[in-house]
Parts: C-alpha cells; sequence; structure tokens
DNA sequence: TTCCCTGCAAAGGTTTTGCAATTAA
DNA sequence: TTAATTGCAAAACCTTTGCAGGGAA
C-alpha cells in the first residue's frame, strides 16, 4: 500500500505535479477500494471521511490527472457516470469485466484472452491495436446462489 | 428496407406502440446510416430533412424506446454522448469494434469470436452470460495508409 | 517569487421530464 | 374515443472551467 503511494508520488512529481494531501487521500480511497470501480461522486463521499474539506471538483481534477498518467482507467458502463479503475502498471491492458444485469457487481477477470485475435486485427484488419476492453453482461454466481468461483481470486 | 421497417412496426405494435411519422423518420435514418453510430444529435439533424417539425426529446424518447424493444443498441464510446447501432434480430450479440484513436471511425467485425470464452465462463466463472462487448483501440488501415481490408466487407 | 493547487460557484453539455395539445389506431 | 405521442421549455444530471486565495519549492 504505503510504496504504491510512494510509486504514484514518483509518477507525479516525474511530471512536475505535486501529490498533496487531498489527492493522497484520494489514491487511499481508490487503493481501499481497488475491486470496485468507483464514480467520481462515490469517490467524493469516501474521501471526505478523510479530508472534509475536500470539493468534488478537485476530485474530478484528481481522477483526470491519474487517468493521463495511466495510474487509473476511466471508464463508462453505460450507466452515464464515468467509473474508475486502478490500473495494474505491468499490464498493457485492462482487465476483462462480468457485469452483473442483475445485482450490478462487477468483478475483473485478470487474464488476457485476446493476444491471438489482436494479431489477427494487425494481420487481416490492418488495425494496430493498442487497447481493448471486453465485457459480458449477465448473470453472476451471487445472484444464481453459487460459492464464489476459485478463478475470481487467482490474481488479487 | 421496407420489410425492415414493417417488421419494427410490428414489435412496436404488440406492446402497444405507435409507428408515427415521427418515429418511421427516425428509424429511416437510422437504417440509412446503420453502419455509423449516430448520436441521438445526429440523429435529430438527420431526421430533421425528412420532419422538420420533430423535437430532439422525440429523437431521445424513440431511440429510448427502440433500445428497450433490442431493435437497437444504446453504446457508449466514452466521448460523453451515447450512439445507437441498429441490431441483427438474427444475431444474439453485439458486433465487435474497432475504434481508431486518430480519426474516430467505428469499424465492425461481424463475426463472433467470445464463443469458446463464453462456455469457460459459465463453467469455471459460474456467469452466465447474456451479452457481450468487445472494442479494440487503436489506428485504423486508413490512418495507416493502407487499403480496406477485404475482412471488412464480409458480411455487409 | 513562481507555479501548482484548491474550493467555490458558475457554466457547459447531454438527457429527461412536465404539460397541454395532438394524433394514430 | 382514448390512450399514446408530440413539441416546447424547464429541469436534472454529470462534468468542466474561471477565478481568487493558498501553499510548496
Amino acid at each position: 500500500m504505503e510504496t504504491r503511494i510512494e510509486k504514484i508520488k514518483q509518477q507525479l512529481q516525474s511530471q512536475g505535479y505535486k501529490l498533496t494531501p487531498q489527492r493522497e487521500a484520494t489514491v487511499r480511497v481508490l487503493l481501499e477500494n481497488e475491486q470496485d470501480h468507483l464514480s467520481a461522486e462515490d469517490v467524493f463521499m469516501l474521501v471526505k471521511d478523510k479530508a472534509p474539506e475536500i470539493g468534488l471538483a478537485t476530485v474530478y481534477r484528481t481522477l483526470e490527472l491519474l487517468s493521463e498518467l495511466h495510474v487509473l482507467e476511466k471508464m463508462n458502463f453505460g450507466d452515464g457516470v464515468a467509473r474508475y479503475d486502478l490500473r495494474d502498471d505491468n499490464s498493457r491492458h485492462h482487465h476483462h469485466h462480468l457485469i452483473c444485469v442483475q445485482c450490478g457487481a462487477v468483478d475483473e477477470i485478470m487474464e488476457d484472452w485476446l493476444g491471438p485475435f489482436e494479431e489477427r486485427l494487425e494481420q487481416e484488419f490492418y488495425f494496430q491495436v493498442l487497447d481493448h476492453r471486453l465485457d459480458f453482461q449477465g448473470i453472476c454466481y451471487r445472484c444464481s446462489d453459487r460459492g464464489k468461483p476459485d478463478s475470481l481470486n487467482k490474481s488479487h
């Protein structure tokens, strides 16, 4: 945790930005809720416990800045608000998502299934892939009363 | 074209809705720009030629209604506006998209690459797949000065 | 000092809603 | 007839921006 904050601090400083108390509080909220795909409003509510004086605009600016630094992934699941996801700094692409249409849960699959297709895209479609996004909508294990599958614990 | 409108008319009527002139004009615009992923504003501009008196709210309401009937797919590519895509009524899932980060073009891949993964999801992740979404971001053939690949003409 | 950063309030852009009038079935 | 539908304007939302004050190097 601390080392991850330290790393983010360095990323900020290397671009001339500062890790202010507000930014640090925001990052901590994101780290503590890493699985959750929080919206800006969600982050704002949570970060107010740590830094009650913070303004919503600051949260938006921080999330925007961290997205530009590729610390975060800004995402849109179609419910009208942007959501943010901490990025594994070693993985080139984002995770795949399992979105439950019943309870709204979003689980992540940490494997990358798309490598072979990206090769095909370059060769057959003349398309140079920089990133991808793969989401599945359906019914999650909670809503069909099955235990948590091992597969979802693999990488976290 | 006419038979597709007739079919949509029947879908509407079976749920107690009417195919008004405004709705028909909107559907025609969507059919004529099937490859284009139009925003509500785009549709509004185009539909005004056919029905100049139409209001933007009516376009929004029509798009929302058609999405509920699964005639359209409401989609969000992250630029702050919803975009709409006619749905093949015989295909269970949406298309895959190639989104160019340079010129903004969105091409479609008509094949479904994900069947084998969906089986894995049900078995290993206890996730019952209803739909999916696969988008690639990168540089399209136009922006890298290559001809249009045959692969993009396959199914249309 | 100097530049970055903040909170607040105002503005921006997209989408939804209330309402009285109109219209398709 | 009558329930659905429309256009307009206002409202609701999420997000961004302008600005004056504050703070770290």
